[in-house]
DNA sequence: AATGATAGTGTAATAATTACACTATCTAAA
DNA sequence: TTTAGATAGTGTAATTATTACACTATCATT
């Protein structure tokens, strides 16, 4: 049950950068590691690509096995190729960054055997390997990334309020929007879809529930979309 | 002379997708493959990543081993993990997009042992494995990415005229822009300095000779510039 | 009934983008 | 030497997008 090659190969694995929203902080998802290198330490989950899969299926399969999520919003980061990256042999990383509505799975991501844990951004421990690095890039191209793609929606429940919204977008971009030019703009993009709900238990006005629209984000997506920041 | 390993690894290769620009047309730089598979078929340069180089030194080195190219900009474009890239195996391949000066570099690209050709955009044949999904990935980033970051450049000479620069841009995005606009908006971003050259051997008025600057340039990539299509 | 908390709304000033056409300068050909 | 052909180089007015900014509305709780 062993292979044979001609020549020395990379080993080819997979980590993944979670984000989740918990009320009005930003985290991210880590498992503690079990064996050296690196025991006890935090890392990004991940795992080896396995032959029969494609390396998008294994960032799949390692996020479920390790966290318990699934069906997760997940796009290809960066590919990490540099010889140190792990004391044991030569490693190549392809990275990915899943963004989830971290109410809806943070049950999910603590029963499993290992131990998983949401960091807030500021509260984060040093990381094992090379990932507080990944973790870095996968930041940065969040930030990027809202301002060009309404990719925030994959992190709030289906129906949210505009605040809800605008906050989310003041936790990622770390600076305070204005709150009329902020609905302006959300709104004159036409992704957004008003519904006739409104939120419940609040101990002050109620605000109105929205939710997007698939198939005018879709357009968005193709017209190309700016937000400044 | 050869490696053990516990669990079946998928080999890792490097491909690099190479735009040149020559006078009125952007290219790209394909490799005739001598072997099976595909033989005789058109290819992107790239090859098997070494276990003691890096991701990004194998697109280097496979870089100049096939073509010549030397010192080109490059810049990791996607990796491609699905199964059935290569009928022979399991490959996974770190895709790399290059930007070149042609006119001083295409000497080279043809006096390496394999045949190596610059093709126009609209005249490339089909390419082996995944490659024209690849290129098509490429060319859409390429286009993507000048409107945001003036990486332009990289294709023009180190001296070039507002004129060849606006033809970049045309030939790049596929559409013809306004000449007073596009001036202004070049030079308001404030990476152009003009030198007292002027263009040779023209039969009319001879356009005034620009560089960027490369510091100008630097602040320009972290304040951000979005160039409007 | 009053308080506290957040929802929801419009306008004027400024800045950016667009559309658009003529004169200047050079070479080459007549 | 004159003319034709080619491209360089320049400004403005209209439109659109962005910014800064403050009050009233509604609900739950005390």
């Amino acid at each position: 049950m062993s292979v044979r090659y001609r020549h020395a190969r990379p080993a080819l694995t997979v980590d993944c950068v979670v984000f989740g929203l918990d009320q009005r902080d930003l985290k991210v998802l880590l498992i503690e590691r079990a064996l050296e290198p690196f025991a006890g330490q935090w890392a990004l989950p991940g795992g080896f690509v396995r032959i029969d899969e494609t390396v998008e299926q294994a960032a799949r399969r390692e996020l479920q096995e390790e966290t318990g999520l699934d069906k997760v919003y997940l796009e290809q980061l960066y590919t990490f190729g540099d010889l140190d990256r792990d004391p044991r042999e030569r490693v190549v990383s392809v990275a990915y960054y899943a963004l989830v509505r971290l109410a809806a799975n943070t049950a999910q991501a603590n029963t499993d055997a290992r131990k998983a844990e949401w960091f807030a951004l500021n509260r984060m421990p040093s990381l094992a390997f090379d990932h507080d690095r990944i973790f870095r890039v996968a930041y940065e191209r969040l930030q990027n990334k809202v301002c060009y793609q309404p990719i925030g929606f994959e992190l709030l429940p289906k129906k949210f309020t505009l605040s809800q919204l605008q906050q989310l977008y003041e936790i990622i971009l770390g600076q305070e929007l204005d709150k009329r030019n902020f609905r302006k703009k959300m709104l004159g993009m036409n992704v957004l879809v008003e519904t006739d709900e409104y939120e419940q238990g609040v101990a002050h006005r109620a605000a109105r529930l929205y939710r997007f629209h698939k198939t005018k984000y879709q357009e968005l997506l193709k017209r190309g979309f700016h937000f400044e920041v």
